[in-house]
DNA sequence: AACAGGGTTCTATAATATAGAACCATTTTA
DNA sequence: TAAAATGGTTCTATATTATAGAACCCTGTT
């Protein structure tokens, strides 16, 4: 299996793109030409197709070439895509779909799990939030899911020495987070069973970037009467596909 | 003259390219086929050459193509040939070569102008200043070439009511510096001869940017002896040139 | 006026992009 | 489990088109 078969004209397009520099933003025909070896008819008739869908421009005056605005927009998407809200929209939109209920993705700020995005269920019943709402990362299934996968240094510094019970579920210290958060690393996501708030469930799984460290998480949250135990495990996969498809379109690599 | 010729694979390249989008960054092959109604093979062969140039990438594990990010290296290079720094560097370079006195890039903020770029004179006795120096513009070239192609409100808001007399013929007051710029904007540079600073004469003209609206200009500073009446035209004719060219590089259009 | 430089248009054909088919791998369906 | 479907990759003959040479047009210089 060679490199697989290249269109000559196209590569020719790309080259001619490739002469354009900070130091020489413009080029006259004749300079693209001597610099590729270019025949000027070929040459011009690239630069015209390149000139009509906007990734090239001819300084009428001068009649100098130079790269078109359109290669800022394509630029922009690479930019996009790269942006992780961008990345996992589509995706949280897909699992509400599936699961109907709200869909959370989370960074941490601090000891903080702050939501940026959010799709919301269908149904009257449901978890209210805005996005940037904050809540502790160590009582929700998405900031749990992003504690267990930092570096235990980091880890300590995100959990607070003084917890704070707000249900009876709420775990009770640092120690028993640290050690529940291995648990969480084990198993791959996270589960809030009524820890942050009393009738809530909520499942996290982790994000993570292209060097391999997690940067975010997204997580199902709902009414613990409609997030059984029995719908649990159905959620979690579904949500650890979706973190992990978030995950490679960001560039993580197992 | 029609649209002038267009090379059929280059253009099913950059459709290609333009089928991605920040709600779909990544497409199978299968899906660019539908869209664009093109044969597999044929799509093959151009996401390959596009991939092996960087303008396109493609997940080894499933397979789906998105946008390179070498296409961000080429919307840098648009966004930079619009960065008026940038774009101004080697022509004052070329006009400090030519005049060998020192060459000024400066902006208006407030009613004062402000140096961004320099390049220096060679010889020993020069003006000194820092890049980020500050003059009140109406007593200096490089800051009336500016005003005096500001819209008329805003002239007014940039030159303060009671001027400093830096010397004997700085000029005196608001008004006087008000007709002066309409002199000045008809010639198209102005001349500071020894109003800012003694011993000092200055020749300032105007850089546009693609609005059409005045954003900066480029100067030649130097002493008095050297700067003088019988020279002060070539290097005027010189500046004049050289800010059109700027201006040119940054879009401006007549 | 002639020439040089530089972009644009035109056209015949050499070259190559293209499409169809086969191949390979993975996933889905019965 | 086997067969079918999906989806990407490779190969090849030829239809199509990208290409190069030449002519044309314009501007600037000698």
């Amino acid at each position: 299996m060679g490199d697989g078969v290249r269109i000559q004209a196209i590569e020719r397009a790309i080259m001619i793109m490739n002469c354009f520099t900070d130091e020489e933003p413009e080029l006259r025909l004749q300079e693209i030409c001597d610099r590729l070896d270019l025949n000027k008819s070929t040459a011009h008739g690239i630069l015209n197709t390149l000139k009509h869908h906007g990734l090239m421009e001819q300084d009428p005056e001068t009649q100098k070439y130079r790269l078109g605005l359109n290669l800022l927009v394509l630029g922009g998407k690479v930019l996009n895509r790269l942006d992780i809200r961008t990345v996992a929209s589509p995706i949280i939109k897909d699992v509400c779909g599936k699961t109907d209920e709200t869909v959370h993705l989370g960074i941490l700020d601090g000891t903080e799990v702050v939501y940026i995005d959010k799709q919301e269920s269908s149904q009257s019943m449901r978890l209210f939030t805005a996005i940037g709402t904050r809540y502790p990362a160590y009582c929700t299934g998405i900031g749990k899911a992003i504690l267990a996968f930092l570096p235990i240094e980091d880890q300590a510094k995100r959990i607070p020495d003084q917890l704070n019970r707000f249900t009876a579920n709420t775990l009770k210290d640092k120690r028993e987070v640290m050690e529940h958060l291995k648990l969480v690393k084990q198993t791959g996501y996270a589960i809030d069973d009524e820890e942050n708030m009393e009738g809530l469930r909520c499942v996290g799984a982790p994000i993570f970037n292209h060097t391999g460290k997690v940067v975010a998480a997204v997580s199902v949250a709902g009414p613990s009467i409609r997030m059984t135990k029995e719908r649990l495990p159905m959620i979690a996969d579904l949500l650890c596909e979706s973190a992990e498809e978030i995950s490679r379109r960001l560039g993580y690599k197992k």
